[in-house]
DNA sequence: CGCTGAATTGATTGGCTTCAACAGACGTGG
DNA sequence: CCACGTCTGTTGAAGCCAATCAATTCAGCG
């Protein structure tokens, strides 16, 4: 069960280590962060494997992802399971220009979560007085745009071996920029079936071309441990498209 | 080459049939429409097969599809090639929220082709005050990411057949809201490579399965006519998701 | 220590690609 | 108007990559 978190333990988006990838980046407004930051409307704790909503619901409120990691997914018919984001902190969730549509995907945990919402009225609010968020949320639109187009031209035409490592190196990247040694060792709490229903492949096939890249001495991962050892390679295998 | 229609020549956007599914969509707002007009910079006419601009460009306009068909795709560095987007009358092509960012994908017309353009600054100018172009922006965007994601989870996860029948039967509904007899037999100007790389297949077995549905009744498609023979069908097997 | 779920590995199948040959449509020029 | 070349699309045969099914191993945990 999603858990509100009490007012008077809701963290400052002041404070807030998300904040950089966030809607409510750093900048010259820093000074409009309070005034700001009272139109997030509460902040939300979910343990691992909760929704914070589901494809079909009309959903109203959005989300920024301050702590956790989770997934947006998208089911066909027939059950399969398309992962279309593998969502990290700073990460804005669950935006529609039209809160009375039925969202277009599911947001599930895969560890536990905080999340900060925000309902349509205020986000309406935000947007008619401030004019740098207005800039700001239409950089977010478009870099989730841009991102999903190369997503769809890797899953739709490369080779397996470059689809898993553009997943992998697009994640690593990620992770950097959020400051972690991805020279190290590196958590991760995906299973082989959540890489495979990212990039099209099934849990098996996956696999096996891990122990190839392990032999290829490329890069390492068992029990939710990533170790990257030749980057280099990694990269040039994803495509210059990273 | 790209060849500017004289001022002279150019034509109204009260009078577009586009206009519907454009950017400045009808609405209330029609008596600001000559004024928004001022902030069209100019018109474009493409022969077949011209670029209106290509990936990796550092490209500063936008533009409004005004009559013809485009493709919008991506490249793999192997040279495989992803289509991402069939533009029809009224899409929105190629706005970046920042203009000196490099653009993420190429555009090439299928037929002769008209755009409407707009500057940067024009762009700017028509965001800063109005409002409702704004909000306009965002749903616009909203939409082609949602559309974007439905894309990636078909050619993901969905098998061939599916493919197929999601491709024709998402281009028969936008066909039909332009006002296309879609019960007739339509002219679509797509080869099969065209179709074969929206989808993620061989041009060579999506011959095959063309066969297939021809022999199932559902429809037929050859030199570049395509004519639906079992729509309900066809969209049963393109998926809820339409 | 055994239970459970996930991951790996092996064997097999099959869908799709690839390669190659052929047919059809279209445009051009004789 | 037909011959010719080109380009696109179709069809056939062969092979391969990845899916499927099933058995086994492994990690985590009570």
């Amino acid at each position: 069960m999603p858990k509100k978190i009490p007012a008077n333990l809701q963290s400052s988006c002041m404070d807030c280590e998300a904040r950089q990838f966030a809607w409510f980046e750093p900048g010259s407004a820093d000074l409009v962060l309070s005034e700001r930051q009272k139109y997030r409307s509460s902040q939300l704790l979910l343990e691992r494997n909760e929704y914070l909503f589901r494809e079909g619901e009309v959903h109203k409120a959005a989300y920024t992802l301050k702590e956790g990691w989770a997934i947006c997914y998208k089911q066909l018919q027939d059950g399969q399971r398309q992962i279309v984001h593998i969502a990290l902190p700073g990460d804005f969730l669950g935006y529609q220009t039209d809160p009375e549509q039925t969202i277009d995907y599911s947001v599930m945990t895969l560890t536990e979560c905080k999340f900060c919402s925000f309902t349509p009225s205020a986000i309406d609010h935000l947007l008619e007085n401030d004019i740098n968020l207005i800039k700001r949320l239409m950089e977010i639109q478009n870099k989730q745009n841009v991102a999903c187009k190369l997503k769809l031209s890797i899953v739709g035409r490369a080779q397996t071996r470059h689809k898993i490592a553009f997943f992998l190196a697009d994640l690593v990247r990620r992770l950097e920029r959020r400051g972690i040694n991805t020279a190290d060792i590196i958590s991760i709490p995906l299973s082989r079936e959540d890489i495979a229903d990212a990039i099209g492949i099934t849990p098996v096939h996956l696999s096996r071309v891990i122990v190839e890249f392990h032999n290829d001495k490329i890069m390492e991962c068992r029990h939710n441990k990533l170790k990257i050892i030749n980057l280099k390679e990694l990269q040039e295998l994803a495509g210059s498209a990273l």
